[in-house]
DNA sequence: TTGTACGCGTTATCAA
DNA sequence: TTGATAACGCGTACAA
């Protein structure tokens, strides 16, 4: 029961030797001799002496913190990518400092003002788009900042992706083969990744001669209900299958098509976009492209500790492989 | 770009006051004249001063910081919780150190230590179980500290729950209106609140004079596969119902039955233990327990408010209302 | 290998 | 209403 805080002064007295030694100790600074170091090491137990991290980090100017904004942690996708993050901070003896932003810009900016304030000693930014404002806020600081699963259009800010262009056009053209209207069911047209996809939808049309309709492109807000509602605009559109970014979204919609005695895939097809585990679990399962979530964190912290320790980094625009997961809403 | 930190000094010498001024005009404090706190303000925009968090903590010993411990953040029990608690959080302005302990001893163990070590001005500690070590190290501190959606057996730690014996009862009573076998599919006994639910379930079954048979009570892992592995002794049990205190074991079970040719509800029911939005989503839709996950975190959160500003508590073992959501597992 | 002394950027106490 | 000045607990030259 710590009564009063204990500090490297009283495990110095306690040991019979100055506060730098026992800092040195604590630092596991080599040059201790190995006696001394055993003293030094029986106090600290004896007293129960815990390193205040706040003096550290003011003295030292390095927090062992770093800073996570996300839209909300409530999405098993940012989940995802977050559990990498902190799996690989912890690994590297950092705390994580955890917002959610709800995609509002002005949340974004006061939380990444917040972390500047607490000194993090870096910032992993997710996002649904990256604002100009909120770009400028991580652009400039000296902070090192690394976005993760966040497209930024100007290509500058460190960031680790999968190429969406790339993945949206192998799902087109997978349905193309098969379908002459293929619908797609995505967020904002403004964020950088969205913008993306439709390049690499748009780039699979022209390789298949067929002209793109822009009534087949459904701009969403990534939820359930976004998915259910659609149902009938995309009956009516004609779209034979359907390429979803959002799982979601995706499940709304096939659960819609399913009541509507729609059977699928041999009535419509539906690829969804992040492999979270409901896509194993509907019924029939969501053929997905699988984007390693966790993989993109563990990168984007592993990136972000070079970048904090000034270590020689040749690429911080990294790109990692997604995978396309056949299941029972494709044929 | 802030090339050198500008400091409450800098802000000082522009605004022609002392550093205390700057810091009363910061902090809200009144006593300054009007005309002064201007020039202040106009300096600190000058100069775009930020206060630095971590020397205000080691000043004030007050980090307005707290630390939420959780077994991982890619459960979307969790992470709902986890949702209220940072949502309040962020209302009283306090930022949240997330990490995550994969329910491993050692690492909750590791986590609190180096969340003191950070001053954390609270910690909400949420996991499955509270082993006594974990629970000694909550105890032994100074920091206040409370439980959400967490059991602790000798009821001293503050916490905020809902009623597991209860619901465990209600449900069990209802299913045990139409059947004589109810199964029982949960974590580890060793868990209070696993022990909790068991305590409702025989309850239950002794108020409807049925004998409890240990073949019926099913430990597991909360695991999705967890439920499809389970399917066979279920049969083999010949229970006729089954509540399942996990969703996604929940799910895992009834997407075994169905590829079996059970069809539910008419074959078998079940009733999942969170209401997580797969509860929505399957087919058909499952009937559970609704726990009201966020406002479990942030009632957990407001009342960590209370305890770090010392203020008077009159309850400190929060019990939250749950709801039984009928959908189409059950008749 | 060890110790002294200063600085990190605030808050807070005490005078003025 | 304002200003000096002493903590806060530690890292780290610099000296010994």
């Amino acid at each position: 029961m710590e009564e009063t805080t204990t500090t490297i002064y009283d495990v110095a007295r306690v040991a019979g030797v100055s506060m730098a030694t026992v800092s040195r100790v604590v630092n596991g600074n080599t040059n201790v001799k190995e006696k001394t170091k055993n003293k030094v090491l029986a106090a600290i137990k004896e007293l129960d002496y815990r390193p205040n991290a706040v003096a550290r980090g003011l003295a030292s100017k390095r927090t062992t913190t770093v800073g996570v904004v996300l839209p909300t942690i409530t999405s098993s996708y940012f989940a995802g990518i977050a559990r990498g993050v902190d799996d690989i901070a912890s690994m590297y003896n950092y705390n994580v400092i955890l917002s959610n932003s709800d995609s509002d810009e002005e949340k974004e900016l006061k939380i990444i003002e917040s972390l500047l304030s607490k000194q993090v000693d870096g910032i992993v930014f997710l996002g649904t788009g990256l604002s100009p404002k909120v770009r400028e806020a991580l652009a400039g600081t000296k902070t090192p900042v690394i976005l993760a699963g966040t497209i930024d259009a100007e290509r500058e800010l460190a960031s680790v992706n999968i190429n969406y262009t790339k993945a949206a056009y192998e799902c087109t053209d997978l349905l193309l083969k098969r379908h002459k209207k293929v619908a797609y069911v995505l967020g904002s047209l403004d964020d950088a990744e969205n913008a993306d996809r439709i390049a690499g939808y748009k780039q699979a049309l022209e390789d298949n001669k067929i002209k793109f309709a822009k009534n087949l492109v459904f701009e969403g807000n990534y939820s359930y209900e976004n998915g259910k509602g659609l149902v009938d605009k995309i009956i009516a559109s004609k779209a034979e299958a359907a390429i979803v970014a959002s799982d979601n979204t995706a499940v709304g919609l096939l659960n819609a098509l399913l009541e509507k005695g729609i059977k699928l895939p041999d009535d419509f097809e539906i690829i969804s976009g992040s492999n979270s585990p409901i896509t194993m679990y509907t019924n029939p399962s969501m053929s997905s492209i699988y984007q390693p979530l966790y993989d993109m964190g563990a990168v984007a912290m592993r990136l972000l500790t070079k970048l904090m320790l000034k270590e020689e980094v040749d690429e911080e625009q990294l790109i990692l492989d997604y995978e396309f997961i056949k299941r029972h809403t494709t044929k």
